[in-house]
RNA sequence: GCGCCCGUAGCUCAGCAGGAUAGAGCAACGGUUUCCUAAACCGUAGGUCAGACGUUCAAAUCGUCUCGGGCGCACCA
């Protein structure tokens, strides 16, 4: 528990007869700090005592004594208010910044615990497009998250590389890849064929069915098709790390659906053997009428397996090679259904780590005129994004900053830094429509924004050139705009508890940009560096506990924190 | 039809394990640079928190219903 609710708590302990734990629950932060820095309502105590709220804050408030660190006990309303003693809270809030560095917001809840992390999974043979990035940003910086936390973190990338749609592209390379297409195929050609596949097929569906004895071929270890496949595989991945370079995404292991293959007899044995099963319109479903819910095609009526078969088999597999506490998939909302019906399944097959299952999704990415469609070939290039993005960041920096060095690394960290902070930084939960000039939008509370006041903090810290020490009279930082940003910074830790809880990167976004707001403000109104040394030391410190927060913040995101813009 | 999600300022969103006056950014208008990066800051204007009922001392927040939008509901992933 926090060192000055402890006090507080201990204090409302003498002063009533309610337990310690029920005090802290209650305590609060008011709306306002001149109300004061915490609160404690009195609504729960008016029922037993059968007095107003207002008279028992009153009462309690002249009761209660304020001693060392806090310095003022105050009755508002129904509320009394406590004040701590600023110096005080800034002395242990600035100095445990400055002694963790890096490391300020750890924590060791997850030591000794394993959670795997699924995220981004893209399909082979088509681009990456805006719509994926949702998936890989919210798991990537989720992985970042629990990492700070001291969870092991373990990112799979569940690649789409099996299914019937292999077939499909088999039968149009063959039909139309040209000579050209066979030794230099790209990303681009094979969509194209996929695309063109699709058109065909409707006039022609006997092309269906060649793709499936294809797709059939595969399976049973066909060499050319299995060649084929690999060679897809192999371009498709090549450029999706090019991306992933970029975004600056990592991933602990590429393993696709066709891994499973070998395991998928087993699972669903397993799933016969405990009596899951039944064969209903000559598919293998397993009922899950009982729970409310549609059935789990296992197997179907050609025989072959489908999506929630082989996931099964892979949670099986995750489970066994890594031995998680966790996994969590972090894919559409559209495939909660999918994930409900999959984590049922595991848990009637007996597995107790069924439930530590989530499934963590997120809203749609679409145009203002619809859904985005690879098939039509509607949509967005994320590399198209991104590089569009570092362009009119580098036109910025030629604008405001020309003589800037390392201009083109800065163009890349900021552009790319826009894109990651524009996503994560609404709930996951919201759809998005996807608008070129919002995802550009470069003003307010945007990545440049606290990259902006990070570069700019650096700057002042540059100009000082003197190391900076937490050996300062902490009774300087008393003003109202420098005391609220301390206040803010000693909630870095919490908000990093917060945001792996909810599996929700906003969370610190939003934080993010509340440091950046309140250190804009204290910037504008207080000179950092002047005549006055001591207050120049105590207003150093500040800055560089400030722009290490940012800097944290921003590398848990995935974003880098350039030192000058 | 059934199920899940969303609805807060003109636009994009915070706030939602009930609590003190509903907050930001963009856009609009007005101001701040002999001074640490103006990619910043300050001010003005802008609200029936979709609607109704209910629970509660207290509802944007919890419950029920209605409306509007999205998604899903057997052989795609």
């Amino acid at each position: 528990m926090d060192y000055f609710i402890k006090n507080i708590v201990s204090l409302l302990n003498e002063g009533t007869n309610l337990q310690e734990n029920d005090i802290e629950k209650l305590i609060e932060i008011p709306p306002d700090f001149k109300m004061g820095d915490y609160a404690f309502p009195c609504y729960a105590l008016s029922k037993t005592l059968k007095k107003s709220p207002n008279a028992i804050a009153t009462e309690l408030s002249k009761t209660l004594h304020a001693i060392s660190p806090i310095s003022e006990i105050r009755a508002v309303g129904p509320y009394v208010n406590f004040f701590v003693d600023k110096a005080i809270f800034s002395e242990t809030v600035l100095k445990n910044i400055y002694e963790e560095k890096d490391r300020y917001g750890h924590g060791n809840i997850g030591i000794g615990k394993t959670i795997v992390i699924d995220y981004s999974s893209p399909n082979i043979a088509k681009h990456l497009a805006v719509h994926h990035l949702r998936s890989a940003l919210i798991g990537s910086a989720i992985y970042n998250i629990y990492k700070t936390l001291g969870y092991k973190c373990v990112g799979i990338n569940h690649l789409g590389d099996w299914g019937t749609q292999f077939g499909q592209l088999i039968v149009a390379y063959k039909k139309w890849g040209t000579e050209d297409t066979h030794k230099s195929c790209t990303v681009t050609d094979l969509n194209n064929l996929y695309v063109k596949f699709h058109q065909e097929a409707e006039k022609n569906p006997r092309m269906e069915d060649e793709a499936r004895e294809w797709f059939k071929k595969l399976e049973a270890g066909d060499f050319g098709a299995k060649e084929l496949w690999q060679h897809f595989k192999d371009i498709s991945l090549k450029e999706f790390q090019k991306i992933y370079d970029m975004l600056g995404i990592h991933f602990d292991a590429f393993i696709g659906e066709s891994f499973y293959n070998t395991m998928i007899e087993d699972t669903v044995a397993r799933i016969n053997g405990k009596g899951l099963t039944r064969i209903s319109e000559q598919a293998l479903i397993v009922d899950l009428e009982h729970y409310d819910m549609p059935p789990c095609l296992l197997r179907k009526r050609d025989e072959t397996t489908l999506y929630a078969t082989r996931d099964i088999a892979a949670a099986e597999y995750r489970k066994k090679t890594y031995n998680f506490g966790k996994m969590i998939y972090v894919v559409g909302s559209e495939q909660k259904l999918h994930f409900k019906q999959v984590f049922k399944v595991l848990e009637l097959m007996g597995y107790d780590w069924a439930n530590r299952c989530v499934h963590v999704d997120f809203g749609l990415m679409k145009f203002k005129d619809g859904k985005m469609s690879t098939r039509k070939g509607k949509v967005v290039l994320l590399e198209d994004l991104l590089i569009e993005a570092v362009e009119r960041i580098r036109k910025i920096i030629e604008e405001k900053n020309p003589s800037l060095e390392n201009k083109e690394a800065v163009a890349n960290d900021v552009g790319i830094g826009a894109v990651i902070f524009a996503d994560l930084c609404t709930k996951r939960n919201k759809d998005v429509v996807f608008d070129w000039d919002e995802a550009l939008n470069f003003d307010g509370e945007t990545g440049p924004y606290i990259q902006y006041t990070h570069a700019r903090l650096c700057s002042i810290l540059r100009k000082y050139g003197k190391p900076v020490t937490t050996d300062i009279n902490h009774e300087l930082l008393k003003e109202d705009e420098t005391f609220i940003l301390v206040k803010n910074l000693s909630q870095f830790p919490m908000i990093i508890q917060k945001a792996a809880e909810f599996y929700e990167p906003s969370l610190i976004c939003n934080y993010l940009i509340d440091v950046c707001s309140n250190l804009n403000r204290f910037y504008n109104t207080h000179r950092v560096l002047s005549e006055d040394d001591d207050l120049t030391k105590a207003r150093i410190l500040l800055i560089d506990s400030t722009r290490q927060v940012i800097k944290n913040g921003l590398n848990i995101l995935g974003m880098h924190a350039p030192e000058q813009m």
